[in-house]
DNA sequence: GCTTATACATAGCACCGCTATGGCATACTG
DNA sequence: CAGTATGCCATAGCGGTGCTATGTATAAGC
């Protein structure tokens, strides 16, 4: 009956618009009927290639790990690893408040499963692993680089989350971001004034690197 | 016909069994007809009562903010302000992690709109209270106790909703609650032993404290 | 070419939030 | 005190939800 646009597999299809509307309407708006209508087919499709909506849900939130692992991954390791430290945090940031339903899927609507928590934590290795480098550069105090990471995730998901609860405003919010992060950086060891030209270095990179991220996002978007 | 149990405001009945339900079983346990069902009244009365589910649930997230007050209220203040602010933290982290599903109810069922935004905030005033004691104090340097208050908020509530997320563990959660406590004490400008002071009146109240919170949660539970 | 298995369509189930309507008790009014 | 008006709740029904049992057609294996 329909065109069946390239037959490029059922799943992806399904898959990609899921993750669409979630993006552009929030969790609520994803509906199984209306999925299916929206992408051609019928409700058994996502049985067959899912089991359920609740595994749709987890790959969905699968997908918001992987596009968050890119835009981490896009920010540059260069010889000031403080620096690549902050611009990280923005990136966290930035793909946080830029896609907030998104967001909500990944860390909100949860409880996280036990794959769930595989996926994320491999995002944050990436932190972690910018942390062992502020460490290994004499920056950071010698310290456990997953406790530090720990805690600058922690801060980092407390702004984005109370942004996207509406009970912080986006000025507060960032404010708090610069604010959070050169405080944790000046407890975690650094100097002061090497934190200040590093932070100078990470504002002028993310001033530089917004066309990029967002480049690199939309990328991911395939 | 049912026995109308004391007919103690209907209203009353509905909310409390409602926030149960909720602290119990997780928002998603809570449903119209089977609260009636509960309660043992009709559909009709939750319309009558609050206008709609929605009402309901904001009603109940309100509940958790008059509990959560309720919890940061009973944090006595003492000559020691940064005491009393570590002691705070430890009473919002415990509310959080005491009742998940109310507290998720609260921070991620939203998007909160602004009637829930404004009892939020008045729970938040007790933190920016007790960061302006400890400024007055000469403990911390002078600054925006607002903005102190912010980032403190935004750490614990980032430790609580990753460990009720699951992508935490308890004894992280809570190793990452005093090391950030500590680090963003000492970049507040507290003084490093008095800061160790504090942190041990603190550690030893909350010792104290466990059964008198306690107390007080279960006598806000009515 | 027949069989088997996979992918999707159809129809229906129980449940959801919500509303239109009616009954009944109370409160108000002349 | 009679009559009316008002608020509270019960009933029944609507369109929606996720999910499943069943049927069907296409693709794969021998």
């Amino acid at each position: 009956m329909s065109p069946k646009p390239a037959d490029a597999h059922v799943r992806t299809a399904l898959l990609e618009t899921a993750a669409h509307i979630v993006a552009a309407e929030g969790s609520g708006g994803l509906t199984l009927r209306r999925l299916a209508r929206e992408v051609g087919t019928s409700t058994m499709a996502v049985y067959t290639h899912f089991g359920g909506m609740t595994e749709l849900r987890r790959e969905i939130r699968h997908e918001g790990f992987a596009r968050l692992g890119a835009d981490l991954a896009a920010v540059e390791a260069t010889g000031d690893p403080v620096a690549d430290f902050l611009v990280l945090g923005w990136a966290y940031y930035t793909n946080g408040t830029t896609d907030p339903d998104l967001y909500r899927a990944m860390f909100m609507d949860g409880p996280v499963d036990a794959r769930d928590a595989g996926a994320g934590l491999d995002t944050f290795e990436q932190c972690v692993a910018a942390a062992q480098r502020c460490i290994d550069g004499g920056r950071f105090d010698p310290a456990d680089a997953l406790d530090l990471a720990t805690q600058a995730w922690a801060m980092l998901h407390g702004i984005v989350s109370l942004q996207l609860a509406h009970l912080l405003p986006a000025d507060q919010a960032s404010a708090a971001l610069l604010a959070s992060g050169r405080n944790l950086f000046r407890a975690f060891g650094d100097d002061p004034r090497s934190l200040g030209r590093s932070l100078a270095r990470a504002q002028e990179r993310i001033g530089r690197g917004i066309e990029a991220i967002a480049n690199v996002a939309t990328d991911s978007r395939r």
